[in-house]
DNA sequence: ATAGAACTTGACGCTGCGTCAAGGTCAAGA
DNA sequence: TCTTGACCTTGACGCAGCGTCAAGTTCTAT
């Protein structure tokens, strides 16, 4: 009781070409070919392609189907790691929403994000140059997609936790504690989390920046006035710079 | 004052390799090449990449980033555009989720999928042989993906609503009313728009149930006893169906 | 016998480039 | 001058999953 790929085609809705292509790469293969090459499949096969076409339409692909039905993996192990899967695309496809959201209201001018603050808590655009100079325009060009995704409420969030982290700073700067001590040390690593935060800070992928980073940030701190106001002018600059770079040599 | 291609590279964070892409595409034609057939680029290319390289972060096809940068469509409307496949994207994806995680569930036993109802209040595993025959197991499987997607409450729901059309139809064929009167007749139409809710019945894409389709599920209902049961015997199934064969020839 | 339906094996197309392959160009050093 | 090495070129395959011709063979019905 054998069934041809026309019969089979219409029985489980894939066409003649898709049963030909699952053929080709021996997902499923027919159960007997006549002497004149046509292709034949039997109950079996039937069944094999219901679960084929099952699995295809919960999005797994061929290659992963294919391990599935050869038992080289569990079901249910590999519906849960495409699940994952799943989950990642769906926040990567609600991160461009915002992002695309946001941009369109830009262009409406509903909203003059050019005047924003972000690095350090000033205009980042005045920053463009330094950064795009630095690091190159990539680095640049992922933090600003980063922040354009973000909602009003998560950039006030940001920018709070910022000024606090520049306070403490300044606080800590004002009362003269030691670079190298505890205090200091626990802020640079606040430092550190908070730049870890910020796509293209030379680390990959959430891994926080580079060592290098880290230390060329510092001297930055320092040496432009307008990030050194953030920390309290010149002086609290360098104390900021000092801790950061004794933390970069201790823990990066 | 131009740059070379491995220049534009670095300050863009593109590929040599994306940047050529894109002069073959007429994206981004080099402002000069030289005689040896090296490319360079001025800042007028250096601008239009920034604005492509953004386009792109946000998702925009290539032909869609050629069409607005060569002013064939405004910005705002391609993005706008672009917005709306993302969420329908973000639909998708969250229905192939839950379908997923319902899989799942099953294969860990802790619903007995199986044991649920859905077409017509019955478990609609007893009817899958008779839908593959009448229709494909194309429409088969297209309803039972649909219906794994669903969560238990949204089937729940569903159940009900179906329940209550039911009573409904009952109750209409109790009173003995005109199967052509427009009582039976906004019943047929009720009938109808929930059928357009599950795919799989020959309408493509939320088009609803064909003619033919919708005709032969009416007779259905007269010839099974297990369909006819749930409209209160054949009797009230003979009026269901007469009711539905004046709709679906004077509507459909 | 002959038309028409069904079947076969190729092979290109689509998206956005990554990744060799094979070879020319150019500035700097021995 | 010759070589090395960095940088450049065009060309073409690869990927995912088939849709879609194309050209030829076979089966079925008249």
């Amino acid at each position: 009781m054998d069934w041809s790929i026309q019969d089979v085609a219409r029985l489980s809705g894939a066409t003649s070409r898709t049963l030909r292509h699952y053929g080709d790469l021996g997902l499923l293969p027919p159960s007997r070919i006549g002497s004149n090459g046509y292709r034949f499949y039997d109950e079996v096969s039937l069944v094999r392609l219901q679960r084929i076409l099952m699995l295809r339409a919960l999005g797994l692909g061929l290659p992963a189907i294919g391990d599935v039905l050869a038992q080289q993996r569990g079901e249910g192990e590999a519906l849960q790691h495409h699940l994952d899967w799943l989950r990642q695309e769906q926040q990567r496809l609600a991160r461009q929403i915002r992002s695309v959201e946001n941009t369109i209201d830009t262009l409406n001018g509903e909203e003059q994000l050019m005047a924003e603050n972000m690095f350090d808590g000033f205009d980042h655009t005045q920053y463009r140059e330094e950064v795009e100079q630095r690091w190159g325009a990539d680095a640049y060009r992922r933090s600003d997609d980063w922040w354009r995704s973000m909602s009003p409420a998560e950039k006030a969030a940001w920018k709070q936790s910022q000024q606090a982290l520049g306070a403490d700073w300044q606080a800590a700067a004002a009362r003269g504690v030691d670079p190298a001590g505890d205090e200091a040390q626990g802020l640079a690593k606040r430092q550190f989390e908070w730049l870890r935060g910020i796509p293209g800070t030379h680390g990959g992928e959430g891994a926080g920046p580079t060592r290098e980073y880290f230390v060329g940030l510092a001297e930055m701190y320092v040496a432009d006035e307008r990030f050194a106001a953030n920390y309290g002018g010149v002086a609290g600059a360098e104390f900021v710079r000092d801790a950061m770079v004794i933390f970069a040599e201790q823990d990066l």
